[in-house]
DNA sequence: CGCTGTCGTCAACACTGTTGACAACGATGT
DNA sequence: ACATCGTTGTCAACAGTGTTGACGACAGCG
């Protein structure tokens, strides 16, 4: 029996499993303490703070992004899963954020993605200036993207269609003399789901960045 | 003799003070009330409670960006400037993220700013479904790049770049074994200004959106 | 066995947003 | 002019947060 119930990576495990079902708002100290079956300031032994805490779940989360890519899918495909893995593991920790705060100094993990995206960028024959400017504007779609459904990703698919509806709902019913372009384009606001909104603006911004021939 | 000293206007004005001397984390009820000089409880006599307070500061925040807009521009510099606008309006609340959970039933400015955005799509040529598209395109890339910078921009200019510079030696400095793009790149990472790489990535992304002849 | 260092436990601190009772004050009706 | 009333600032307090320091139980080791 070893007497050392805790470590690092069932506090981390804990952590994302109380964040994935009850929201990154239900996630506190003392309810990971309860979650863990032990006193809440136990975790202190492992983790300095709350936000080195975090910085290990993101840690964990950012670890599969670039895992297993297709090797010859191109550098588009390879691109656009990246973000795609990217966006996924943001929405499951909007409070990255905050870990992210102390900026690119992080962990090895994220220094990958840079890597991995970069590279793309190279292979789709941008310079290096090309490429870093490219790098910093997929990543703001990104995480703008993840920003703006972070809130609704905790709702089932069910709930989050309704609440879609929902939207479109007062965007239609708004006054069409003063807001006539929402009210006719209300039907098509929030359609499908928020990956393919994503993928389909970062086509664009691809498009944009490398134009094809 | 001001009996009502205190109004709804002077409690948003002075917490969005706090918040661009102090940063959101400074901004608490109580620092709210010895700011205003009065009992930190006084300020829930005008609002229900922080939340809907910090509603009426993105309201605010938000209300300048349709305003006064150039009239013949033209829909790309048009789009671009409500961006920046509402990028920069942005900055100065991170925590418009969390007002911004409720969803798009919001401030009128609100609807003011997508009615804006979509016009000028339509003037670009795009079907009401296409426009409906770019809108949350460029809404999730001016969010990401907000969201970015949002850590950084209470920082003084010089502060700012001497971080850059420091994030730059961070890649640079990493081994170029395993790191051989970023370490690269690491002279164009953070070159220039925030807003700088977000018009660029925005210009992108209105290439990709509406691709010119 | 005894020692040492790790690690869970407990109480407590400083801080947060928020509420209900209380009181001062201007405005209002007759 | 007086009494009344509603508005609004004040005060104490509550529940909840992250975090710290003292305490003690336990494992491993000489």
């Amino acid at each position: 029996m070893s007497r050392a119930t805790l470590t690092r990576d069932t506090i981390v495990d804990t952590t994302i499993r109380i964040i994935a079902e009850q929201g990154t708002e239900g996630f506190t100290m003392r309810s990971l303490g309860q979650a863990l079956g032990t006193d809440p300031t136990a975790v202190y032994r492992h983790f300095r703070d709350k936000a080195e805490l975090l910085r290990a779940v993101s840690e964990r989360l950012l670890g599969t992004v670039t895992v297993d890519l297709p090797a010859d899918a191109g550098w588009r495909p390879v691109t656009v899963e990246v973000c795609r893995r990217l966006r996924s593991a943001l929405l499951n920790q909007p409070q990255l954020a905050t870990a992210l705060q102390f900026g690119p100094p992080l962990q090895p993990t994220e220094f990958a993605i840079t890597e991995t995206l970069l590279r793309q960028f190279r292979l789709a024959g941008l310079e290096q200036g090309a490429a870093a400017l490219a790098y910093h504007s997929v990543i703001e779609l990104t995480v703008g993207s993840a920003a703006i459904d972070a809130a609704l990703h905790s709702l089932s698919s069910r709930e989050r269609s309704q609440q879609y509806f929902r939207w479109r709902s007062v965007y239609a019913t708004l006054d069409p003399a003063e807001y006539p372009e929402t009210v006719g384009a209300s039907a098509h606001m929030y359609r499908g789901t928020a990956d393919e909104r994503f993928v389909h603006a970062l086509e664009a911004l691809l498009d944009g960045i490398v134009p094809s021939p």
